[in-house]
DNA sequence: TGTGCCGGGCG
DNA sequence: CGCCCGGCACA
């Protein structure tokens, strides 16, 4: 116990973790939000929870499953428990059928893709309680933070923390969706338990909403008024077990960011596992997003004043990072396959072994000005602008038509000259794999890409050098996609979308939704290499120290505090190192010595108990080719 | 002290 | 090449 305790403890808050809900004695997904008490001899430390339905709960921590907390192995699993297990390869979600506690076997009934629900049997071990891994992507479903990841995988192992499995994204916004179905159940306890209806939409969303607006607010530099919260859940039910939000406006939102870190938020919801999602991902995202409201109290209704949606501006586009392609779609499936197809000459249906095709893209959001520094260059180029929401899911081919459409974002107020500027570079070699043909140049792949060149000189803060942003769109159409939104793109797959931002926004009508994503950042970013035609884009972000560990409590609002996990991914995405004082880079005597990333390697994100895991680079001490920097 | 990975070595 | 690992710069 002490051992796990002192674990849990440091940086424990924002931790990834399924918690015991009293009422019904199954576990839901939620955060840790702070502890309330420490462990004693005669008693159990108790945490406060946050379920990602927005309820929030004192959990003890033997009632806690997670990083630091219990092993899903000893657990006991009801009837109808929410669990996710790896199904040829991909993590799928389904629900404990029975549990038999004797030998730990679970019998689990899981609803493949296609709608058909069938039964396995799994070792209790083997079942995670908690999405993770990438498969947010991958799978079906949604969720993911990547925080969650993590959990619970550990239990097993119990530590790996897991990042691990790489997952990355997060992206909140999306899993509404599938909560819609599974944590439909969900809610519907919570609802009908507790009472809080409210905020559990803005569970989901809150994250990514609040990681946009807290972007948005800085950039804006506006304050937050009060307005968000309230609205935002429409009214506010009752009083709810507990806060029903943070004191501050924002603050929800900071607990919700630890854990899609950054924006890293919102990965999108299952839409790639299966090989067709019908629909488009962000439509249906929108809907079933609010969806069912049980209980009645909920403020629902259509207006969507509390929730968010998403819909509207958001949209994300996939770009592929493969050296020098500069392919991009509007479906992760699009881009995972043309990164199959093409960079591992692979069949493009079948997925390569972890996923890999994962590390080689990024998202981009283009939601609604955003970025629009960049974007309006662009848009000057175009004019275009970013299609709504049913786009996103055709692919790369279909993209081209995205036509422009209208153009909504602009106007809002768009933010100071800052600019927004990606991050991820290249940096040096991709080695282990060469691609055929990434093309390096600006054509990549061929289609009608658009390349652009944004080079930008700061003019304020940002970059001391300027550096240069250098995109292609692949589809025709699509130019306009980026100029509308802004574009972040992190590095693999952390980050994803987040338009919605908010109710806030939203709100006050006049609010710039999306205005800012990214930051611009007050740093520096480096440029690296630049010149050659390489791609790079530097990306500064304000930095986000990365924070002590220690922070338990929640302080302030934005201030995130992930679990290492989450962290890790945060800062995967963010990476730049920031630290690095560009000068050192070059100077060089000849030899390298290259300014560490911060990026957390195979190494440390698996961990050596993992090391199977590890791209083969880093087992062979090479440079990683999985995190890239 | 731990991490990332260059440079080499070996099969 | 694939696979390992000594060793070193960093953090
Ligand atoms: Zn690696």
């Amino acid at each position: 116990m002490f051992g796990n305790k002192r674990l849990a403890k440091r940086s424990i808050v924002g931790t990834r973790v399924c918690g015991l809900w009293p009422q019904d004695g199954r576990y839901y997904p939620g955060m840790i939000q702070s502890q309330v008490s420490e462990e004693s001899i005669t008693s159990s430390a108790v945490y406060v929870v946050r379920f990602d339905d927005g309820f929030t709960q004192h959990v003890k921590s033997r009632c806690i499953v997670g990083p630091g907390f219990q092993p899903v192995a000893t657990t006991p699993l009801k009837h109808k428990q929410k669990v996710f297990i790896t199904l040829n390869g991909r993590e799928v979600c389904g629900t404990v059928l029975c549990h038999d506690r004797d030998i730990d076997e679970v019998v689990i009934s899981v609803r493949t893709p296609s709608g058909e629900d069938f039964e396995t049997v799994r070792k209790l071990e083997d079942v995670r309680l908690l999405e993770s891994r990438k498969s947010a992507r991958l799978v079906d479903h949604p969720d993911t933070d990547y925080s969650k990841l993590a959990d619970v995988q550990l239990s097993a192992n119990n530590t790996p923390v897991a990042d691990a499995n790489k997952r990355r994204m997060p992206s909140h916004v999306i899993d509404v969706p599938m909560m819609a179905s599974l944590d439909k159940s969900e809610r519907n306890r919570r609802q009908r338990s507790t009472v809080e209806d409210n905020s559990d939409d803005f569970g989901d969303v809150e994250m990514m909403d609040e990681t946009i607006a807290a972007m948005v607010l800085t950039s804006l530099s506006v304050s937050p008024k009060s307005p968000p919260p309230v609205n935002y859940y429409g009214h506010t039910p009752q009083k709810e077990q507990l806060d029903n939000h943070y004191p501050y406006p924002d603050s929800h939102l900071s607990s919700s960011v630890a854990s899609s870190g950054f924006y890293s938020g919102p990965s999108e919801r299952d839409d790639h596992s299966p090989p067709l999602a019908p629909l488009s991902e962000s439509a249906p995202a929108c809907m079933g997003f609010k969806p069912p409201t049980p209980g009645g109290s909920d403020d629902d209704s259509s207006n969507g004043s509390g929730r968010l949606l998403i819909c509207e501006e958001e949209d994300t586009l996939y770009k592929c990072t493969w050296r020098g392609c500069k392919e991009i779609a509007n479906t992760s499936n699009a881009i995972e396959r043309h990164i199959r197809r093409v960079h591992f000459d692979r069949d493009s249906d079948i997925e390569l072994t972890d996923n890999e095709e994962e590390f080689h893209y990024t998202e981009i959001d283009v939601t609604a000005q955003s970025i629009n520094n960049i974007t309006r260059s662009f848009a000057a180029m175009n004019t275009s602008s970013p299609k709504e929401a049913p786009a996103t899911e055709q692919p790369a081919a279909a993209a081209s038509q995205a036509h422009t459409g209208k153009p909504k974002m602009d106007q809002l107020r768009p933010m100071p000259p800052k600019m927004p500027d990606y991050q991820h570079i290249p940096r040096r070699r991709h080695i282990s794999e060469g691609s055929p043909q990434a093309g390096i140049g600006g054509s990549g792949t061929g289609q009608g890409g658009v390349a652009f060149h944004h080079s930008h000189g700061q003019g304020g803060d940002t970059v001391g050098g300027g550096f240069t942003t250098e995109i292609a769109f692949v589809p025709k159409g699509m130019s306009s996609s980026l100029g509308s939104g802004g574009a972040g793109v992190f590095d693999h797959d952390y980050q994803r979308k987040f338009s919605k931002q908010g109710p806030q926004a939203q709100h006050a009508s006049s609010v710039p939704t999306s205005a800012s994503l990214f930051h611009e950042s007050p740093r520096a970013s480096l440029p690296i290499t630049i010149s050659q035609g390489q791609i790079q884009k530097s990306l500064s972000w304000q930095t986000h120290p990365p924070s002590p560990a220690g922070i338990m409590v929640s302080p302030p609002q934005r201030p995130n505090k992930l679990t290492p996990q989450e962290r890790l991914m945060q800062h995967q995405a963010q990476s730049p190192k920031s630290s690095v004082p560009p000068s050192a880079f070059k100077n060089a005597p000849g030899h390298h010595r290259r300014p560490r990333s911060e990026v957390r390697k195979c190494r440390k994100v698996y961990g050596m108990e993992h090391r199977d895991q590890w791209c083969t680079q880093c087992k062979w001490k090479k440079a990683c080719t999985r995190f890239v920097d």
